[in-house]
DNA sequence: AATGATAACAACCGCAATGGT
DNA sequence: GACCATTGCGGTTGTTATCAT
């Protein structure tokens, strides 16, 4: 008998999260920091449960997060570390700390998976060394049919060299004073509900929008954000109504009737008000933040691991070895 | 224009790990 | 060491947008 999940309790809302949530769990956020997520629900009066209130934060209003298009970069570094760290996403999204782990691995099974199939399919017609093909679509050695066989001496070496490279990162980020570290502030249009969301703004070929709200069904601006959330203070109890969300009430609708709410970088909203200062990160789990990559490699900080993940031109080679003989790159 | 297929992604669920008592 | 609460992770599902017919 174990104990009862808990989003089964009744009142607990589920599905897409509307602005205004999102807004309350930033708010309070802003003011007690990530982390105790069971008080979450209880002290913002959001019905959520505090798993997906982490999650929310987590994967998708946290600052620095990039969303949109990956770079032929990223996914390089997708397939590599995939193929040596298996579908440890979260591991896999330490390397690339802009992205998260749901975000990696969404963009692995929509799009990764397929093409590498696609490689290996046309790797098939020519090359046929009786590996099996279902194998060579996954390299990786725990997932897929190759599972079972993935002894445990195996598995736990994987993940000792993973963790000590995690460390050697970690290391390299505290000794690279000179970096400014992480993203530093954080702006509502950060939410991807502003004009100029970074994600959505820096994507150039996107094949869909990714706004998670059905146009004219949720808040597009501050102005709506600030209807929006009228509405939904009216709707509220009074009494589970807590401060922050008062207070962000009041500082949105200030800044949705401040003169320049219209277009271009979420002005007229009170930055200061969604800012954050990068202690969030130190609670986070480690994160590599904002490399100079080159300057690294070049200073020697890097592991062989790591100059082999940055180096693009070692990528191709040595993948298609670790394809083929579906055997463990040992560094 | 209508409809079905597919792609993309946010969110949920269950399990494992971790920490406190 | 056992138990429990909490958090983190990875697999999977559900929903929406887009494309093809």
């Amino acid at each position: 008998m174990g104990r009862p999940p808990c989003c089964d309790k009744i009142g607990v809302k589920k599905g897409p999260w509307t602005p205004e949530e999102d807004i309350i769990l930033v708010s309070y956020i802003q003011e007690h920091g990530p982390g105790n997520w069971r008080s979450v629900p209880t002290h913002t009066g959001l019905r959520r449960c505090s798993k997906s209130c982490r999650l929310r934060w987590t994967n998708y209003l946290r600052p620095g997060i990039k969303r949109g298009n990956f770079t032929q970069h990223e996914e390089k570094m997708i397939l590599h570390l995939q193929a040596l760290l298996g579908n440890r996403w979260a591991a896999i999204a330490s390397y690339l700390p802009e992205r998260t782990d749901n975000d990696i691995k969404n963009y692995w099974n929509t799009h990764l998976k397929k093409k590498l199939k696609k490689m290996n399919d046309s790797c098939d017609s020519t090359i046929n060394n009786g590996v099996d093909s279902k194998e060579l679509s996954s390299p990786n050695k725990n997932t897929t049919s190759n599972q079972s066989n993935s002894s445990s001496k195996g598995q736990w070496e994987r993940r000792l060299q993973t963790d000590i490279n995690m460390a050697k990162q970690a290391l390299c980020d505290a000794l690279s004073l000179d970096k400014p570290q992480s993203q530093t502030n954080f702006s509502i249009t950060d939410l991807g509900y502003g004009p100029s969301s970074s994600s959505s703004s820096t994507t150039t070929t996107t094949t869909k929008s990714t706004n998670p709200y059905p146009s004219g069904v949720y808040a597009s601006s501050a102005e709506n954000i600030a209807r929006l959330l009228q509405n939904f203070m009216k709707d509220t109890p009074k009494t589970s109504v807590p401060s922050p969300v008062a207070a962000t009430e009041m500082a949105i609708t200030t800044a949705a009737s401040s003169p320049s709410t219209t277009e271009g970088e979420g002005e007229g909203i009170d930055h200061s008000l969604f800012s954050f200062n990068s202690m969030d990160e130190a609670e986070e789990k480690p994160k590599v933040i904002d490399h100079d990559i080159n300057g690294l490699i070049t200073q020697g900080s890097l592991s062989l691991f790591e100059k082999w993940l940055f180096d693009e031109q070692s990528h191709d080679m040595i993948i298609n070895n670790m394809s083929l003989e579906g055997q463990e790159v040992l560094f």
